[in-house]
DNA sequence: GGGTATTTGTCCGTATGTATT
DNA sequence: AAATACATACGGACAAATACC
């Protein structure tokens, strides 16, 4: 007697869920059906609803009903590597769609959007400026098969672009990448950087493009990247944000077997 | 006009607590009051509340009333570096405690829990053997002044067991350390190893252990740390899981700094 | 395109329980 | 013991989104 209905109605669901009788993809029963069956009152039902949609387990669509969550097949970028871009295991999911087996996967980033800003407090810490001084920063959304992935913003120095670094400024892509753009320019060489990992609750601009649902119940990584040159100073900071729900991260250190061992990552 | 009033409501009072009009830890106005100052019923009133409780803004205290969240200063912890202990940045949140200034933090672990299970197929992929096949869990839980920092279970195959480590079955702490001790009995030298970064939502055991709200809102890092001998072949799986509201994660490649710079860390 | 049935979303009022002061 | 404040539960009404005909 100890715990509320709503949370042993959602106990129970939840006991289905996990235990196959509803698989995932499935749709529940309607509250008004799931009514009758507890007993309760249609509120009581959708507390139960509610506390199941937070703990991740199912998902509820206006006008058509109450499912079961599908896990998402993670996207696993590498942070110990250079370019970081994910590796991608297991099968799409395809059941939605038509005749997609095997294609392959496709990356797509936007042209970066640029702008001169003034470095706020944390930006300025990581690259070690002065608060407020000026910064180069450069916007990319990226995809992977039209699913947003991850938003990133790098900034650098505006000293840089007067240095004659001056393509930073423009928008739209240096093909050559922009590290080697500085090498090239500026003498500038990357000898290593830092990976700080956050997670936080997203933002209006996260939720929206993620498609995250609005109860901040998905988190994202925040990853925010120092790259040092030869007398580690900072030349670059990139923050990149990514849904915790869709991603996960590897680091290696030593000396370590090439890949992941089996196609399948993810929970048992 | 789109947006229903309690979200409205919601948007208002996030305003007000990111303007710092309310501020951390600050009470805000009881739900008849906020009813009557909204114009609007008391269940939409709590709507409201419920949106910004999920979004981590506030928190509800049965009997005392609504409070504005007060940020938990992180621990950060360095992957890359041996051995894995957080870095401790800023102050400790003293405000409520007496005087407690200048204190050093203090890292607590439990004495191990030492078990003998069949491998689940997360750990048997990891650890690259046949599922079922036994292996040695050891499992501690580790506090950080007393607050419940992370929990940490390691496994390794039976066979070392066998081949003479039989330390590694007994509860209770190993004090030069489990890899040094393979090392000296069985002639195992760890050469590097792979963290494996996830984030999902909390269980029931985990959210007791670190005392988080148990609608969900509050995810964990899984981190699987796969360690490697000599010739590529793993020799222990480490899963630790560190709530995600209270801990960050640092990785450094190349040629860094020694440390952050700066002592406070966190978001702007 | 329009209309209707279904299903979830929002909002209200009320009553009672439980934790804290 | 009493007062206060949030938590649970009920029932009802209408709105909004979706699917189907």
């Amino acid at each position: 007697m100890a715990n509320p209905m709503y949370r042993q109605i959602a106990e129970h669901l939840r006991e289905q869920i996990e235990g196959g009788e509803l698989e995932p993809g499935q749709q529940l029963r309607t509250e008004i059906e799931l009514r009758e069956h507890y007993g309760a009152s249609r509120n009581t039902i959708r507390d139960a609803i509610k506390l199941l949609t937070a703990l991740g387990l199912v998902e509820t669509k206006p006008g058509q009903g109450t499912f079961v969550v599908r896990k998402m097949e993670p996207y696993v970028t590498t942070l110990t590597g250079s370019p970081k871009v994910p590796t991608l295991y297991g099968e799409v999911d395809d059941s939605a769609a038509g005749h997609t087996e095997g294609r392959e996967r496709l990356l797509y980033s936007t042209d970066p959007q640029v702008e001169i800003q003034k470095a706020p407090a944390s930006v300025a810490r990581l690259l070690e400026i002065d608060e407020g001084s000026q910064i180069v920063s450069r916007h990319q959304k990226r995809y992977i098969d039209g699913t947003p992935w991850s938003m990133q913003t790098s900034f650098y120095p505006m000293g840089f672009v007067l240095k004659g670094a001056d393509r930073l400024i423009q928008a739209g892509d240096i093909s050559i990448g922009t590290m080697r753009y500085l090498e090239q320019t500026l003498g500038l060489k990357q000898v290593g950087y830092r990976d700080w990992i956050t997670v936080r609750t997203a933002d209006a601009t996260e939720t929206t493009f993620f498609n995250l649902p609005l109860d901040g119940r998905v988190g994202v990584f925040e990853v925010f990247m120092t790259a040092y040159d030869r007398t580690k100073t900072p030349m670059r900071l990139t923050a990149t944000v990514y849904p915790t729900d869709r991603n996960q991260f590897i680091v290696n250190v030593g000396d370590v077997p090439e890949s992941v061992n089996g196609s399948e990552l993810g929970p048992a």
